[in-house]
DNA sequence: CGTCTTGTTGACGGTGCTCAATGAATGTGG
DNA sequence: CCACATTCATTGAGCACCGTCAACAAGACG
């Protein structure tokens, strides 16, 4: 185990995510914090995971950012999530041997692993965690189909702005982000293999949104002047990010 | 349980999904099969399941053509998934209570279900049942990521060609396609739906690909002359099909 | 036998891509 | 600490891919 680490600022966004997954005990909570082992931090590019890696135990990111991606053979890319602090890299390694995406460290990046075999042990004997881990993985794959909407549906000014309100909630979700400003430590070409767009586009796009008044950009910090008007002009309802909560839940009135 | 359909030819398509999941023994498959009721045929355009809509159990597809799709508030529609004879509906119901995107019937569709105790309770008792069920969600999840690639980064000829690939080998895989013959009961639109594409632009690319000499259709029948060389167009890699198989088992050397 | 859906094709235009150049910022090695 | 290289953001010009609009034919269906 990782020892100060569990009672350490850094582990902040991941205790935040364990909060909030249902129905999750104290003892449940300290149990997975208390397997976290292996902590290590990565640079920009770097690979956490490489296709076809044989996966031997969970990752969870602490700090940073980065994306899964997959790669066709002429070098076109597509990233087809980010990781922000608190989310799992590859829940999969449950079932699955080996990995059939990559994923990339796009900030520093610090992570910390579970092992295989104490994961497998920890979700036969707590039915609650058990569930939650699968819970979270549905989450990705809400993510994943309305990233599939997006990119398919949209048009660039919609993706770049749903993409935005997306990233502004779960960064507030786990406390870095707030009264509309974020940091996203990633290059507009990022941007644009994440929203099936060119550099170049994404650039104009911003321009757009900045001459709109719905944001300031400053190098990669972000402000977001009008949350409900850019969630409108990105046609975006936060509803998949919250899959399975109570649909009467009050929520916030912002969009 | 659905009495003589357990041994009639309808569930075949199910039956060779089943074989095809790891580990699956006899015993685990006759207990899933016995445990299918209440089947229904739908109409095409009927929604089997529809967003918002609290699940009461897990549906299987043993006949016809079915997608899942999201829509905005304006219209737009993309069709997230096709759901061939085998597949299942919503598998996600053993963790959340209500679905976040619709299913549609696309072809008269026969389906078959599991009520949520009793899937419960199969996963209980039998590990390797579970098991496998997670990794049919996780081979869903693997096409998704595959879509996102396809939508995202591929030209228009190249996505139909990608999706034509993708379902022969599907449809294959259960029975229901041979010799480069398939049957796909879905408009031009639905492709481009599936596609991000307008319908007038698939219509001109299947008819581009008619022109290259790799594909032939009639109605709703397709014919792939090359499925080499429509996988070569279409950039297309069976990989992701087979997630979590042996990356090194022999496979037939036709892409 | 009308009506509605679907497939097909043409014309036209726009969204977004490519290519190219520049400056700023960042990083690296001497 | 500076010289140099590399990455990144930004902008312009030109054009291609694909969408929109429109029309018509062929089924499908009641």
């Amino acid at each position: 185990m990782l020892g100060d680490l569990t009672s350490d600022f850094i582990a902040a966004p991941f205790m935040r995510r364990l909060n909030a997954l249902v129905g999750l005990s104290d003892d449940d909570k300290s149990a997975i914090l208390d397997s976290l082992t292996d902590a290590r931090t990565a640079r920009p590019r770097a690979d956490l995971l490489r296709a076809d890696d044989v996966i031997d135990g969970l990752s969870v990111v602490l700090e940073g950012f980065a994306c899964r991606y997959k790669l066709l053979p002429d070098g076109r890319r597509q990233i087809v999530a980010f990781l922000v602090p608190g989310d799992f890299c590859d829940l999969r390694v449950l079932v699955v041997e080996r990995a059939d995406h990559a994923v990339a460290a796009l900030a520093p990046t610090t992570t910390a692993s579970i092992t295989r075999d104490r994961l497998l042990s920890l979700v036969n004997t707590r039915p609650r965690l058990s569930r939650a881990l699968w819970w979270s993985t549905l989450v990705e794959d809400a993510i994943l189909r309305e990233w599939l909407v997006n990119v398919g549906q949209r048009a660039a000014i919609e993706r770049v702005s749903h993409l935005l309100c997306e990233l502004y909630l779960r960064l507030e979700a786990v406390g870095l982000a707030a009264d509309g400003r974020l940091e996203l430590p990633v290059t507009q070409s990022e941007l644009g293999d994440a929203l099936g767009l060119s550099t170049v586009h994404i650039n104009r796009t911003l321009r757009e949104l900045r001459g709109q008044g719905l944001l300031e950009t400053n190098g990669k910090s972000y402000f977001i002047r009008d949350l409900a008007r850019l969630a409108r002009v990105g046609i975006f309802s936060p509803d998949y990010l919250r899959v399975g909560r109570d649909l009467l839940e009050p929520r916030p009135d912002r969009y």
